[in-house]
DNA sequence: TCCTTAGTTCAAAAGTTATTGAACAATTGG
DNA sequence: CCAATTGTTCAATAACTTTTGAACTAAGGA
């Protein structure tokens, strides 16, 4: 880990909310949830955003406690903090993404790499 | 019911999350949702905000299709739309103002009005 | 070392949301 | 009818957020 993140008891419902209320960023999440455990890069997530502006949404979801960003190399990883977040707040991630799942409004997450290594 | 409220299925997930992002919304939900079924008019949140920005703030809610306005007299009733919210989102609403009371950042609920009638 | 890849930073512009006060409308009680 | 109560609307402003492009840094491979 190396860039600023809040600890678990500094993470606050308000600022997750409103970072989770931006499609953008939700898409982000929705795309790390569905790839749980594996660690991403930004290039990942280039279809959702320019890499300027994914900068910055990332920084937010950093910033918010909700992912966390490790520089390897010249990526960086980025995962889901859904430990923390379940600790902080038991139930919210799970039913955001449900939630995101059942409206037909978002689009269906992780689309653009229909079986890479088929 | 008179102004105008989304159906349960126009609700868009990342629309509610921003608005239950903003503070002061988030109060009035936790002090609707710790009175749920008794409806309540606009001057109870008198604390929260100006009776002008309460306006603004329970026009955003509404729209969003968290709460239900009902015009009554020269009152508006408002109320948690928690049925459509459950059925719309299921445990998104109930995590929300669980996470809400566990996060010490946030003011406690219903404090101004400690025992009126005793 | 030089080039490429991966991502950040900065400043500007564009867009959106929140807050305010004054004026307004509608209902109710005297 | 008059006045008070309840809340809305409007226009202005303030404050924030998002998006952009150009310039940059840092690591890794040839």
């Amino acid at each position: 880990m190396s860039l600023p993140h809040p600890t678990t008891d500094q993470i606050s419902l308000p600022i997750v909310l409103a970072v989770l209320g931006d499609p953008t960023r939700l898409a982000i999440v929705r795309y790390l949830a569905s790839k749980e455990g594996v660690p991403l890069n930004c290039s990942k997530f280039l279809d959702l955003a320019s890499k300027t502006n994914l900068s910055y949404h990332l920084a937010k979801l950093r910033e918010a406690g909700v992912t966390r960003s490790e520089a390897v190399g010249t990526s960086r990883l980025i995962t889901l903090r859904r430990d923390d977040l379940d600790k902080r707040f038991p139930g919210l991630l799970d039913s955001v993404i449900a939630a995101a799942g059942t409206d037909p409004a978002l689009p269906a997450v992780g689309v653009s790499e229909v079986e890479v290594s088929a």
